[in-house]
DNA sequence: GCAAGAATTCTTTAGACAGCATGTC
DNA sequence: CTAAAGAATTCTTGC
């Protein structure tokens, strides 16, 4: 299909189905969206900011050009790609997605128009040098109030830096929720500020208290005494037929109201709905090999209907239940704030019970209006109903008055620049260097004076100090080499940046490596659990602290940090260390998941995301071993990592290289004697079948080089 | 003497990006 | 500038 720039409105209508542009799109279009003018459209969820950013794609496409999209969520790239991709391709525009685990490299990108991907994966891209960047015509930034995010909003503000660099004649365009402070941004990326407060659905933003849910001269309802609080706002919304999502602060909340929720609503599901939730509930069980004990609570709870949703879930069972929530089956979700920011899961209802979270050292805060209003923003379903309802729950009417002056009348907050946080600073101070963008002292602190940090508050002399500090670091560090006022990166510099790992951590590990000790894999494993990028660190609970302190005296020699005396700060930080290292060493010795999960007090999602991470940091880890020449170690991590990709004790690596066999086929093969891929080949695969099933069995056969169509067949009889 | 329920103490606290080379049960 | 809710444990009460 053939495109010409005046269709674009209407092709981009037609293949999302709908009739005309709605009100934002409108206001975009007239004010240049589809004349190369930079923009940050701000306004709220849903809607149709997307549309916008596709139809400025297609008008980038025809100039031969391309469009690289920025998500501030992997789950969100995806979503977006798939939107995008099926209706793009419609025009013959390839669309490609990077992430981080999914490809290395760039090439072959450079065969693509339409480039979704997360900020820290464009930010890696530019770093690596990827030559295909100076083709991109259109930068499209999706939730650009991330700028604000104290841990990754520097990574965007700098990137987008650096874009406007390199790519001076790239269109800009902003998507943001809707913040205070538009025009500050607008004035950095030299845009156009298109403002709107328009919704597809109406939003209603209400207090529940004393069972009424008031609407403040808009609606009100009863809700029925004899039930408690939430349960009477539940009831409420299923008699009108209306699904509901609850926010709250913490996991273990999510899941015990969850619970205690779902103990009544299993009396208001009908027959249908029993049946395809029982379905439901087994899937979400028997997500994991072994069911947890947390995959069996929240199967329960969906067989009643009701669903928690948090980060200790694994991708599968939240993947389960947005969808089948979307389907309607679910009647119900308890979710933390995740779903807020995460892939869209509009609710008729949403109820925002828990106003106040624990900050570290301070206790609990009342939560920003910004995110109340982020999650009050998902009610509705424009596909469903014209109108979507917020609730925010209060003890009494003191409190109910109270909440909505600060929340439904409030205003969100301005974003602010968090650039001059030392960690991140640090980390971007280095890749400046070491991709050869900035070459000198000048141009490093002239790139600072382009930031947003620079434009918002005028005085950069605070961040001035710290950059100079940061570089002295660095070049003690030996990752930067100072040459009067040129600044050159060391091959160890370089490589560190490309591994994306903070320069504290690299500095680490080339320590621990010249540390002389003789260390063994729970030495390994503890090093890369007190990287920075491992943290949280698991916390430790009563039960795990004597193991914490045998594994402790035991591997003492073995430690490649600096072990702290009891009463100094980093002692506790030291044991939580161990605890993870605990749980990583537990599952390479093919600790069942389940006991491991059990044992140690760790969720699915938690154990996930711990070893992607570990695994990350011992690939960074044997890489700096390999430019600094310790070949002993280089041997050691390579097989320490397959082992905690997989899962398996040293004896398994041989096997687990065949396809479809993992920890579990492994270890039944070896338990019956077959050690070697040359055990395997001389075993008849009559045999090997009743140990792993014929389609396992031939597979093996086939990869170990054999014919197998003729015993095949033969089985097949 | 015992169990239900009240009172008190203890415990814990949201989320998720990146490298690289191929495929879990 | 350091809170709140759920879970666990102990205490009280009524028979």
């Amino acid at each position: 299909m053939k495109i010409d720039k005046k269709e674009i409105v209407e092709k981009t209508l037609e293949l999302f189905g709908f009739e005309k542009l709605n009100p934002v799109q409108k206001l975009a279009v007239d004010r240049g969206l589809m004349s190369q003018k930079n923009m940050i459209i701000s306004a709220p969820t849903a809607s149709g900011k997307t549309l916008c950013a596709f139809m400025a794609g297609l008008n980038c496409f025809l100039t031969n050009k391309k469009m690289i999209y920025l998500c501030p969520l992997v789950a969100l790239a995806q979503e977006h790609y798939n939107n995008f991709k099926e209706r793009a391709e419609k025009l013959g525009i390839k669309v490609a997605l990077s992430i981080g685990d999914l490809d290395s490299s760039d090439p072959w990108l450079r065969d693509y128009d339409w480039i979704i991907c997360s900020n820290e994966k464009a930010d890696s891209l530019i770093r690596h040098g990827a030559d295909w960047i100076n083709e991109i015509g259109l930068i499209v930034v999706d939730e650009i109030h991330m700028l604000t995010d104290h841990s990754r909003g520097p990574t965007l503000e700098i990137l987008l830096t650096r874009m406007k660099k390199i790519l001076p004649n790239a269109q800009i365009i902003g998507l943001s929720a809707t913040i205070s402070n538009v025009k500050e941004l607008a004035e950095w990326l030299d845009a156009e500020k298109i403002e709107s407060e328009w919704r597809p659905v109406r939003l209603y933003e209400g207090v529940s208290f004393d069972s009424v849910i008031e609407f403040f001269g808009n609606r009100k309802y009863d809700l029925e005494k004899k039930l408690w609080h939430e349960m009477s706002i539940l009831k409420n919304s299923i008699d009108m037929n209306k699904q509901a999502l609850f926010f709250v602060a913490s996991r273990r909340n999510a899941e015990s109201l969850a619970e205690k929720l779902s103990d009544e609503t299993r009396k208001y599901l009908s027959s249908v709905d029993v049946m395809s939730l029982k379905k439901i509930a087994d899937e979400v069980i028997n997500a994991l090999d072994t069911p947890t004990k947390q995959c069996k609570r929240l199967g329960k709870c969906v067989e009643n209907g009701i669903a928690f949703h948090h980060a200790g879930l694994i991708g599968k069972q939240k993947k389960i239940i947005e969808d089948n929530f979307r389907k309607g089956i679910i009647k119900a979700i308890v979710a933390t704030p995740t779903l807020a920011q995460g892939v869209n899961t509009p609710s008729h209802r949403v109820i925002i019970r828990d106003v106040k979270r624990f900050y570290a050292g301070i206790g609990a805060r009342y939560i920003p209006v910004f995110e109340y209003k982020q999650m009050a923003g998902r009610a509705g379903r424009p596909e469903f109903n014209s109108e979507g309802e917020s609730i925010l729950i209060a003890k009494n009417e003191e409190e109910a008055f109270e909440l909505a002056e600060r929340y439904i009348n409030g205003e969100s907050e301005e974003i602010q620049s968090k650039l001059a946080l030392e960690p991140v600073l640090r980390m971007h101070v280095l890749a400046l260097i070491s991709s050869g963008f900035v070459k000198n002292l000048n141009q490093l602190y002239d790139f600072f004076r382009q930031t947003f940090y620079a434009h918002q508050y005028g005085d950069i002399s605070g961040l001035d100090v710290r950059i100079e500090r940061i570089l002295e670091r660095l070049i003690e560090f030996g990752f930067v080499v100072r040459i009067n006022d040129d600044l050159k990166p060391t091959k160890i510099g370089k490589r560190i940046s490309e591994l994306y790992i903070d320069p504290l951590t690299g500095h680490m590990f080339v320590e621990a490596l010249n540390k002389k000790v003789e260390t063994n894999n729970f030495g390994y494993l503890q090093l890369v659990s007190s990287c920075l990028e491992m943290k949280p660190l698991l916390s430790l609970t009563a039960k795990d602290i004597k193991e914490v302190e045998e594994k402790f005296m035991q591997h003492e020699k073995h430690f490649m940090t600096n072990v702290p005396k009891e009463w100094e700060d980093e002692y506790e930080e030291f044991m939580q260390s161990i605890k993870t290292t605990l749980v990583i060493d537990d599952w390479i010795n093919e600790k069942s998941e389940d006991d491991i999960l059990n044992k140690r007090g760790v969720t699915p999602g938690e154990l996930r995301t711990r070893l992607t991470n570990a695994d990350w940091l011992l690939y960074s880890l044997s890489e700096l071993a390999l430019l600094l020449g310790f070949k002993e170690s280089i041997k050691d991590l390579r097989k320490l990592r397959i082992r905690v990709k997989h899962g398996i004790k040293e004896e398994l690596i041989p096997l687990i290289r065949l396809q479809g066999v993992g920890r579990m086929r492994a270890r039944k093969l070896y338990s019956h004697n077959l050690k070697t891929l040359e055990d395997l080949r001389n075993t008849d695969i009559i045999v090997l079948s009743k140990i792993v099933g014929n389609s396992i069995a031939s597979s093996i056969k086939k990869q170990l080089g054999e014919d197998v169509d003729q015993k095949q067949k033969f089985l097949e009889l």
